[in-house]
DNA sequence: TTGTAGGCGTTATCAT
DNA sequence: ATGATAACGCCTACAA
């Protein structure tokens, strides 16, 4: 009686078979050629060749209890920070035998959380995560598993591990000080989906204001809502409307500063004479705008790949000297704040 | 002599010693409760709580010759229309039992191969890819897989199995015919990232001016470059340089879009009477730019619903009665098309 | 350089 | 309803 529950699917045995080798020598000419004489290599090649052998990652990962998997964890798909940040990683990883695993946690903890136990499950090569503001569940998770790990889009002290991001409360200290800087005199805040990064964001433009003495929570908006173009006209228009003596606003994002534009436009409000408009990410559009639109440049491509080599190396056992990379960021001034100059 | 290279993993085992079962029965109380006493469902899921027992997914894979995977193909991370499509499939996979599992083809035939073969190596439960222009390889791969395949972003003759998507072809003409209706006379078209669905909407535009007489290659601008919204600002100055007459551009996608309205604002240029514009995808930020842009609404996010949902059911055994959806597409006349009415 | 033995953690199959 | 047994495909450890 036959319990086999054969899969039809080409295994190393019947290559193994078909060369006239071990399994274990198949195996070996495909992983390390080095240990397994080079006839023999030869051959197996032709052999896996004509059977079109592929191997299982399931049993390969079962039996060596490791993956070649990365796992990375981000809030969001549509978002275009996490796009840029996604084209340096397979950029990055393209060249590796490394898969991605994208896991969208849609700014949710608990969602976080489950995906770190489905990617532990997986026993992965190493992880990347987003932000450094992990709940205290995810984070235990991510200090007792045992390949490395990187926080990416922040810096911050305390890390898990490894580390690559800049300061969103100095960028955002800074693009206030360079609208204060400028001229401008009420300068506003509008923040949409006030995430842990936001909320740094607006603590330093506080610091900027506070500094000159010039902090007036009255200029400040914000919403839980996903931002948009058309959200950053809405809030433009609304807190204008509040408080009409508002002569400039940094914008928690570039959409919203793309809106507020817009709305500048359409009412007839002058940008940069009457309304300056900063926005924070530097997307490509906003060198493009008319009038061009002053940003806050951040690595984000770059913010990828530096955190995928970081990993790939510390998985090969050398670990960086440096295991918390700050990529700072730029203020690009434009037309949009160019009230002096 | 212990040969064991234990991993120090809770596994099945031990979570039926401690409840005092067999590891079977453990296996049924977390898979099908049904087959199981409630008793011992009961006892099971308490221990399995106590140890922290997650269970193993490579070994759950070679055992059973199935993984929860779905694997999704698509060309860009970057590309706001696939983030979209992303946001739909997310959507609808987040209630289930499945992991998406996402390949960047990055637009090249050859990587694309190379995904399936990953893919397919890995058991997936269903494949989702974009497109209907996959190379002879990638076809026969597909042709050969077990699991559910749905293509999406277009539809077309000849599926390999499902297929969920709209006619470029139609919507550019469409796009096309509503520039005519508007009263414009000579209008051209810009397109980036000549892939096949780019080339298919040049047929349309192509289609409809043929149709009313008026096709001129000289008013067509195409590039390989990626497109962006400051490629949008170049290609139009381009072509208007070279063809003052132009009155109407149909952009190959809403980046174009903005950047030919941005470039119009730069010379003066007035939208719509000196100039028609026109974009493809209808992004959130056409409804909110000054003018508003026209552009061509198309369902990604449902697109990414359906076909998941249609994937997920023809997995679980119940193919759709409607295995090629058309989902269809809307052109959204807005101000910047708006020279008559 | 190559091979033998056995286990990785789970599930299919058959039996009770 | 529960269990015993073997198998999934590959790799580690040890031996020759």
């Amino acid at each position: 009686m036959n319990k086999r529950r054969k899969s039809g699917r080409v295994t190393l045995s019947d290559v193994a078979r078909k060369a006239g080798v071990s399994p274990i020598t198949v195996s070996r000419a495909l992983r390390n050629p080095d240990m397994v004489s080079s006839d023999v290599v030869k051959r197996v090649q032709q052999v896996v060749g004509e059977l079109g052998y592929v191997p299982d990652p399931a049993a390969r990962a079962l039996a060596s209890q490791r993956t070649d998997v990365i796992g990375v964890i981000i809030p969001s798909v549509t978002n275009n920070v996490f796009s840029d940040v996604m084209r340096g990683i397979y950029a990055c990883v393209e060249e590796t035998n490394y898969r991605v695993q994208l896991g969208n946690s849609r700014y949710s903890e608990r969602e976080e959380e489950k995906l770190l136990q489905t990617f532990i499950s997986q026993r992965p090569a190493g992880l990347m995560i987003s932000g450094i503001d992990q709940s205290h569940a995810a984070r235990l998770l991510l200090e007792s598993v045992s390949c490395p790990v990187v926080q990416i889009m922040e810096t911050g002290p305390d890390p898990v591990d490894m580390m690559v991001g800049f300061s969103h409360r100095d960028a955002a200290r800074t693009a206030t000080e360079h609208l204060i800087a400028q001229g401008y005199e009420r300068i506003g805040f509008i923040g949409a989906r006030m995430d842990p990064r936001t909320a740094r964001r607006l603590e330093g433009y506080g610091d900027a204001l506070r500094a000159a003495g010039r902090y007036d929570k009255g200029l400040v908006r914000t919403t839980r809502q996903r931002s948009t173009v058309t959200l950053g006209s809405e809030m433009l228009l609304e807190l204008k409307a509040a408080r009409p003596d508002l002569d400039a606003v940094l914008c928690n994002n570039d959409d919203l500063a793309l809106g507020a534009l817009f709305a500048c436009r359409r009412q007839g409000i002058d940008v940069p004479g009457e309304l300056g408009i900063c926005g924070f990410n530097d997307l490509e559009m906003m060198a493009a705008a008319c009038p061009s639109i002053t940003s806050v440049r951040t690595c984000r491509e770059e913010m990828g790949e530096r955190a995928t080599g970081m990993l790939i190396r510390a998985i090969e056992g050398e670990r960086p000297a440096e295991t918390a990379v700050d990529l700072g960021f730029e203020v690009i001034a434009r037309e949009s704040t160019a009230r002096r100059g």
